[in-house]
DNA sequence: AATTATTTAGAAAATAAATCTATTATTTTA
DNA sequence: TAAAATAATAGATTTATTTTCTAAATAATT
């Protein structure tokens, strides 16, 4: 799929705020409501759009301690590997889990309240799930930048 | 703020799709529409919710390469360290840059489109920022988890 | 128990989305 | 290059949704 200046400007402010309503986004482009409409509904079918959600602030509901979470498997059987990713995708506090190169198998990004639920969600959760060999934590002292939102080039 | 069983559901709806209307979260909620929406609006006033966005799928506009790349400064001076996280936020490829405890200052979420442009973003963009010491890029190799979603306790 | 908040429901008004038709651009191909 | 086909756009209409308003119900306070 391309994507003309228009699209790319829509899908921006769109990524900055989904609930302008097409009339707003009609004057900020220069569209008719219907141009906009038409090409919101194509970028969806498409699947450019992948959804729509209201973020939440963290600090709001008191899970502003994240914590960046190396580990290292044991053994990278595929079964191993399987099961591990399986466990940890269940757990609420685990927000992203990828797959890395380099020392160690995957960088976790998990999100709780303070150090005491973060030593509990290790103790409890965590290192419960089978096959892990070691970790290493890496704690977030200030979100310098995070956006959701993509360059499209 | 307090959140009851019904805040707590609602969150988690508008954090899976913001885009359902009120009277679909009205059968969900078993509220009434103007409930739902007064709920809305006082979630949205106490900044619970931060904002409503669109999430664009990363490849579907070629922006699949994702790299968490470690940076060390040289100095930590205040300086260095106000410049170094006004020139990073800049940067259209970092999505994310947490200041962080740990061998590294700091880690930092790239999206580009493949190891070349992530091989330029190093060469012209990256190390073009004064005082940085050493940087250590880790490569995704497999998204297992990526939610926006937080869980309300 | 009475009074004051707050929350909720339902109806009405205002606004926005979705659909339809006609027109204008753009691309294809003969 | 011109004709045909396709895609994109504008404006009007219909449908749906949000927002506002008033009244009733619930919860908290005195």
């Amino acid at each position: 799929m391309a994507f003309d200046t228009t699209d790319k400007k829509l899908l921006e402010l769109l990524q900055q705020d989904c609930k302008q309503t097409n009339k707003e986004l009609s004057n900020k482009l220069n569209l008719s409501v219907t141009a906009v409409y038409e090409r919101i509904r194509k970028l969806e079918r498409e699947a450019v759009i992948d959804r729509y959600v209201a973020l939440v602030k963290k600090e709001k509901i008191n899970k502003s301690f994240v914590v960046f979470c190396h580990i290292k498997l044991v053994q990278h059987s595929q079964d191993y590997v399987m099961k591990f990713e399986r466990e940890v995708a269940k757990l609420d506090e685990v927000l992203e889990c990828y797959h890395i190169s380099g020392d160690y198998d995957y960088l976790l990004k998990v999100l709780v309240t303070d150090m005491e639920a973060f030593r509990e969600f290790m103790v409890k959760k965590l290192t419960n799930i089978d096959h892990i060999g070691s970790t290493h934590s890496m704690f977030v002292i200030n979100e310098v930048k995070h956006t959701t939102g993509i360059t499209i080039e």
